[in-house]
DNA sequence: GCCTAATCTTTCCGCTGTCAACATCATGGA
DNA sequence: TCCATGATGTTGACAGCGGAAAGATTAGGC
């Protein structure tokens, strides 16, 4: 039994592994190459073979958030039939994985990998959890008198539970909304307040 | 005519604008202490002597951002009328200043001052500009049929503008929203998409 | 079984935030 | 008026960071 093999195995795994620890426990802004590396057990340089620069690591660990989302928001959506709540469950899943996995939500929207074109792979997981918003809206517009365009609907929606997801984990929101079952008990109630005040 | 007085006169002030005009010629994230103080001609550990640390410019550069903020939503407001088109008007006006000043309004809300009790004065601003706001939808409310509680209506109108703001800025929303009339029409038909659907 | 390429380490660079020690100067009390 | 003190600025140091270069080690195909 090899104490230290010269070579990890699969670093790369261990390495995107050890960056989501280190964000979980000790914030996102910590995730630092040398400090993956450490954790790892592995010397600093050593993730240069599998990434070619530190925003690919990120590029990495947003890129399965991504589809962790989308799987989140899928399962739920299974769940409910009716298309309009459907959607609205969708969108009070998006706020509970960015409350139940907050780091790793900030690195999916970090600034660092705004350009997604050096990450083919992490764009595709991006659109595809968009493109699962985006159906749950599309499914939803038969069921109501729609005067938007199916864009600006989607806009609305997306802007409307992402600023609730970036607002509650940033604590702007109060420090019950920060457990997920507060986060949900929010959403909803936020979600249902833009359709239940139609007498204007 | 002194060519290089030893004081400086208004560091502190000096140091705030360089801060502001790094973030907007070069981004948020190369807003760094040493770049700060290069580029008001000072040494590098010279903004020591006004800013305890890094932290403390970084809250004083969104501090006024939170001024310039209120007073953005305010001056809007001021001209218009009805309570609910004037809540939209303030929304509206949220998401212009945000894609106006992006790496300032990034700043405002950056992760490091996220904590603000070592910084009194910012507190009060952030607190001031949520004020606006939470003004605006409290006196909308006389003028609806309303079912929900005002703390979540507040949050929903301030997670949908805060969404768009973010997300426009991130680029996500297209290009074509990231310019200010862009903005400004998007929100719009975003906040209105949301009261139209009346009909389940 | 060996050669090549992949993987990992060591060493180096410049940049960063922060601190300590020192230099300069503005200002108010004797 | 002068000078001492505190405010403001500089220099130099340190550790941690991202990244490049060069050498060590080993896995795997021929």
């Amino acid at each position: 039994m090899p104490a230290k093999p010269y070579h990890h195995g699969n670093l790369r795994r261990a390495l995107i592994q050890a960056a989501l620890d280190i964000a979980r426990d000790q914030g996102a802004d910590r995730v630092s190459l040398r400090r993956v590396a450490r954790q790892a057990g592995v010397s600093h340089a050593a993730p240069y073979h599998h990434f070619p620069d530190r925003s690919a690591l990120i590029a990495a660990v947003a890129e399965e958030g991504f589809r962790s989302l989308s799987d989140a928001v899928q399962a739920v959506e299974r769940s409910v039939a009716p298309p309009l709540e459907r959607l609205h469950a969708a969108g009070v899943a998006y706020v509970v994985f960015a409350v139940t996995n907050p780091e790793q939500f900030r690195l999916m929207f970090s600034r660092e990998i705004a350009d997604t074109s050096p990450f083919p792979e992490l764009n595709a997981a991006a659109l595809a959890a968009r493109g699962v918003l985006e159906r749950a809206v599309a499914e939803s517009r038969a069921t109501r008198a729609v005067t938007t365009s199916e864009a600006v609907e989607l806009a609305a929606a997306w802007a409307l539970v992402h600023g609730l997801a970036t607002l509650i984990i940033d604590g702007q929101l109060g420090a019950e909304a920060m457990s997920p079952d507060g986060a949900a008990s929010l959403s909803r109630s936020a979600i249902n307040s833009f359709w239940s005040q139609a007498a204007q």
